[in-house]
DNA sequence: CGCTTTTGACCTGCGC
DNA sequence: GCGCAGGTCAAAAGCG
């Protein structure tokens, strides 16, 4: 929680209701196909901080954006095959408010220059806003404002066959709920950056169809570089990437296509311990390497706490 | 001791 | 207007 400051100084909602996916048109919505982007998609990525070389982008192979959360649904259906199971986003893109605000510096601030970007967001206030959840209704500073609409960050899904659920990028997470998704077996996890003036959030579960296809969110940009490689936040990306998402996703071609899992199984995935951590900011560290540190932690046995049912 | 995860409760918003 | 489902909070527990 502590996250959430109100570093966010030019937090603005805005909210927009209309999500687009990259690379297509409203119309793509309809597609299950379109859903996911394509390589240039890269783009994306870097609206997210995230500077991926070309081939790595490429790599992701799928992952949509949306700023909409109608697509999620149709995301999952797109790869799973099947509409229901997909709750993904349902609601996802509801709101939840907490908008995370990404850069609290300012400094980077892509997200509006990249067309495939959804504009809403950009920032949100800084508490975490909507209050909603445990909090009294009676302190204001939580509550949102009347008439203030809550706003979403830019996100973008991508999917990946992994054992894994959470799959290392880079950054550390913190774990900070967990629902049961109507009509999945699979519970959604949420998390969100431990750094503190990173308000980026992630959604992170399973397909129901396909227990091996993860479907992971973003929200929000990153203000700080990867903690695996504070030095050189591209080369943790890289190699979280690679080493996560390349395996499975290399072997995606079409949206229609069936996915194959190459991901082979290895050490568990590696907890946010392992990484320096935060932000490189303070800490250097290094990890010099090439490889990616990830690899290892990445499959492991990730399992699924118990399963909440509402 | 500090940080992360778990988990139940609560809030918000959409759809009917 | 109501109900449902998603999203978030925060206390408690667990772990290194």
């Amino acid at each position: 929680m502590e996250d959430k400051e109100g570093s966010n100084p030019g937090a603005e909602f805005t909210s927009e209701s209309s999500w687009t996916l990259s690379g297509e048109g409203p119309d793509s919505v309809s597609n299950s196909v379109n859903y996911f982007f394509d390589m240039e998609s890269t783009s994306i990525l870097s609206e997210f901080g995230w500077d991926l070389p070309p081939d790595h982008a490429v790599e992701f192979g799928r992952f949509a954006e949306f700023n909409r959360t109608e697509a999620m649904p149709e995301l999952a259906g797109n790869f799973s095959g099947s509409q229901s199971c997909a709750a993904a986003d349902d609601h996802g893109a509801r709101c939840s408010g907490s908008g995370t605000a990404s850069n609290p510096g300012g400094s980077a601030d892509v997200s509006t220059s990249n067309p495939l970007v959804s504009s809403s967001s950009s920032e949100d206030p800084p508490d975490k806003s909507t209050g909603s959840g445990g909090k009294p209704p009676e302190i204001p500073s939580k509550v949102r404002k009347k008439g203030q609409k809550r706003i979403r960050q830019p996100r973008f899904a991508f999917m990946t066959k992994s054992e894994v659920d959470h799959l290392e990028d880079g950054y550390r997470w913190r774990k900070y709920g967990q629902k049961a998704v109507k009509n999945s077996p699979f519970p959604r996890s949420y998390y969100s950056c431990t750094n503190s003036k990173c308000t980026v959030k992630k959604r992170v579960e399973r397909s129901c169809e396909d227990p091996t296809i993860v479907i992971t969110t973003y929200e929000g940009q990153h203000c700080h570089h990867s903690v695996a490689f504070p030095r050189g936040g591209f080369i943790s990306h890289e190699a979280a990437f690679t080493g996560q998402l390349t395996p499975a996703v290399s072997q995606f071609h079409h949206p229609g296509e069936q996915l194959h899992r190459e991901i082979p199984p290895s050490t568990t995935q590696s907890q946010s311990h392992q990484s320096p951590i935060d932000a490189g900011e303070s800490r250097s560290e290094p990890e010099p390497t090439s490889e990616p540190p990830t690899d290892e932690g990445l499959l492991g046995d990730i399992v699924p706490p118990g399963i909440r049912y509402r």
